[in-house]
DNA sequence: CCAAAAGTGTTCGCGTTACACCCATGT
DNA sequence: ACATGGGTGTAACGCGAACACTTTTGG
């Protein structure tokens, strides 16, 4: 493929905010960084865009060869462009956020790459780069997507109480609950399957587990529904 | 400046989706290509990143090459990069949507630039590489923050009516609204300064010209207040 | 005096909120 | 039996939706 435009070009890379959810805190996927710059800081995976493939495509790889990662939910969230963002030359980079079934994932996670970690986000480590903001910018969009669209069942098991959902709201949204008010709202918006199982554990009465409804969802999306917490 | 990674790079470019509002509908200003590729169709103002500039400031300074434009509302929308959205080579286009006051500008973008044009949205004309589904992604997002953001006021005058604005609500969003909602709803935010001045036009009674008060809205935001209409 | 848009209050219904007790289980 | 979280209904309130007429101006 020919150049047509010969002028120098900044250099491309996609990082992604990785989010898991483990019961009781929101967490952030992060790699002890092996080369200068910032050598030993933690940073958010990511690395550079190749010519061939989208951004996109992009992300998930850098995810898959970096955490382990796969088939997680992955959206776009912004493109990060101050000039002296890293300190070798001039880099733009696009940045993703990822939300990820942690029971699922803690496991692989921890032993294909054995330099990343979870971090609940109040502990959070000083980041690489510029990647606070990134990380500031990724939970703002996530507190704002998590009310009106039914994202949090991406951080939740296939098979979840209301109890676990309800944490995570109040989690991420940093806000209190009123159980009986939440359980009627979600039930009533129909998106909940409930199943033939409980949930067991502790001392207590057993939980009855539901799954979300995605083709459902998208039918009444279509219809002009909103999806609204 | 030194090229640490030497693998073949994407070109990177901005485009903005320029929007105006002339008091009945929403506008786009396109511009006639006047180089292969697409040459002589319309497409979004943009071009290509420079070494030493940031995303925004590349598309402030197209903006204003291309059509004279300036002092825009400017924010970044997305970022496309499709491996063959230009035929050329890898280009990766940072989209940006604009909003303008129409009245301002609708003289100076005419002059300066004579190969720019503003469209009524439904009239836009098919346009070159993948700019009609950036277009898309901008009337979404735009109907999206029209509603829990107080952006509208950057289409209209700095002194407006309320019907002025009521009509700029129904024609981005496609809905028709009862006046007097409309009405008790904007003012009770108390972001609205009446002034001592109406807005006379045609056999009818003057209206009130308001304008915007941002300082207030700051304030309100920062104490958790949410524009939402 | 007529046309055209500006301006103004009240009622009704529904959705949000606030709130307390019993249930099922494991130890 | 007791500790722990699961599960349930109702009443008050507030906000949004529906709705029609008077006012001011220019022609």
């Amino acid at each position: 493929m020919k150049h047509v435009y010969e002028y120098p070009r900044a250099a491309l890379t996609v990082d992604c905010v990785v989010f898991g959810f483990d019961g009781g805190e929101l967490k952030l996927l992060l790699i002890e960084r092996g080369l200068a710059p910032f050598k030993g800081c933690w940073a958010l995976p990511g690395g550079f865009v190749r010519v061939d493939e989208t951004l996109d495509q992009a992300a998930l790889r850098e995810l898959e060869e970096e955490t382990g990662l796969e088939k997680v939910f992955l959206e776009q969230l912004y493109t990060f462009s101050s000039v002296d963002r890293d300190p070798r030359e001039r880099v733009i980079s696009v940045a993703y956020y990822a939300l990820t079934k942690l029971a699922d994932h803690r496991t692989r996670a921890a032993t294909d790459a054995a330099d990343a970690q979870w971090f609940p986000i109040p502990d959070v480590p000083s980041l690489a780069f510029d990647h606070a903001d990134i990380l500031t910018t990724a939970i703002q969009r996530l507190r704002g997507k998590l009310r009106y669209e039914p994202i949090g069942f991406e951080l939740l098991p296939a098979k979840f109480t209301l109890s676990q959902l309800q944490q995570l709201y109040e989690a991420v949204l940093g806000t209190e609950l009123d159980k009986r008010n939440f359980r009627k709202k979600v039930l009533g918006f129909d998106l909940l399957i409930p199943l033939n199982e409980t949930h067991r554990e502790g001392a207590h009465r057993p939980a009855q587990l539901f799954r979300f409804d995605p083709v459902r969802y998208g039918k009444l999306k279509k219809k002009g529904f909103l999806f609204e917490l």
